[in-house]
DNA sequence: GCGGATCCTTAACGACGTTAAATTGAACGC
DNA sequence: GCGTTCAATTTAACGTCGTTAAGGATCCGC
């Protein structure tokens, strides 16, 4: 049911996801669906939840095939885990769009979570440090898959061709504008890895200063 | 008339912000507005478009009152720059969301966009480099944002006294998560700026490690 | 075979974005 | 003064949306 509003999603976006456009794919009128979900918002939170249960699913059978639970740097735990997060958001359309506005209901968000914070707590890092330096992450990762996904799929044609010679043209007074479009618009997933090293990095960095002044 | 609905924004969200509500505010019948946008989307448009402009003018403001535009290190522009942003974001109900859902027509974002990038390239950064260390402070700027402002004013109600007492039961079992919300749900404006100092710091040090293999 | 769950249908409501066509009102040449 | 033109708006309507109300089917224990 949810499995479905969720496939369904990748077919028609999330403008075209209709109660009644589910209910055709369930082989059910729309107000069925009523007996199940209080209202839309709900059923939105449950597809959401069952994107981050696939992210837990798919982070623990990473997690094993490196060899156990819990190994590696806390560099690695972060980097990885907002790699996994950004690859499932990635695979529905407008996944980023949906599960950013979501609050969970449930407790299912804790369990990746305590898994995620327990590599930093155990290299020395406060709970509190841990959350700062995970939600951070977690942060760019949300705004870059919400406009790497915007970018993708509007309304607007996407006639790349055209779109770079005559945006060359419109930005010829903006040099530095011009040469960004070249660098944000190439490989994306390139662009998210730099991100999320530099900000461990800038992680580690600081938590090295702060530790001078104690 | 932008302007109109941008402070209507304020009042009613996103949600409410209908064409025929907009009409009202303007003592105009709702398809009047489609003399002035051809639809919906173009009038969120020019309405995030205002919000640059806006930002922009802040911005002109704050770096005179500091002597001078281009004065100070890369660091302090582009944490001050994102800064600016998250402020002209908070400003308006649903703010992150009407922006980050906007792709800007003209070449309006490219004024502030030259002067944010210029103080990198002086100090040393290709332009490639510059971008790229821009858009991963803003990718995290408006994913915090959204963040914020989507635990804001959702639909459920913000009775924080209980919350947190039923919260620290229910989380008993994941005493990390537990300890995440409290620095998480604390200080939004600090956890901001140690985001955004963490990702500076990072970035400055991915470049000095880059120096040396060079 | 009756009562109560469970799950679904049909019918309808009000609000939304949007379109088409008619209408106002000011500006201007003659 | 009159007719024309053009910008800006109104009125009326269409199709679709989320959602509610009322009731019909199917099954199971007793």
């Amino acid at each position: 049911m949810v499995g479905t509003a969720l496939e369904l999603l990748n077919d028609v976006g999330l403008e075209g996801l209709t109660l009644r456009r589910i209910g055709k794919e369930l082989d059910v009128q729309a107000p069925a669906l009523y007996w199940h979900f209080k209202n839309k918002q709900d059923l939105l939170d449950a597809m959401a939840t069952e994107m981050l249960r696939r992210m837990n699913a798919l982070q623990e059978r990473e997690q094993e095939a490196e060899g156990g639970s819990g190994t590696g740097t806390w560099q690695e735990t972060l980097a990885g885990s907002h790699r996994t997060l950004r690859r499932v958001l990635l695979a529905y359309r407008d996944g980023a769009k949906v599960y950013s506005g979501t609050r969970f209901t449930d407790t299912s968000y804790a369990i990746p979570m305590e898994r995620f914070l327990a590599p930093l707590v155990r290299d020395g890092f406060t709970p509190g440090e841990a959350a700062r330096a995970f939600y951070t992450v977690y942060c760019f990762t949300i705004g870059y898959v919400i406009e790497e996904q915007s970018a993708a799929d509007d309304p607007g044609r996407g006639v790349k061709g055209i779109d770079v010679a005559e945006r060359a043209e419109r930005l010829a007074e903006f040099p530095l504008a011009a040469a960004a479009g070249a660098e944000l618009f190439g490989d994306a997933d390139a662009g998210f890895e730099a991100g999320v090293a530099a900000i461990v990095a800038g992680i580690a960095a600081t938590r090295e200063r702060g530790r001078k002044v104690n």
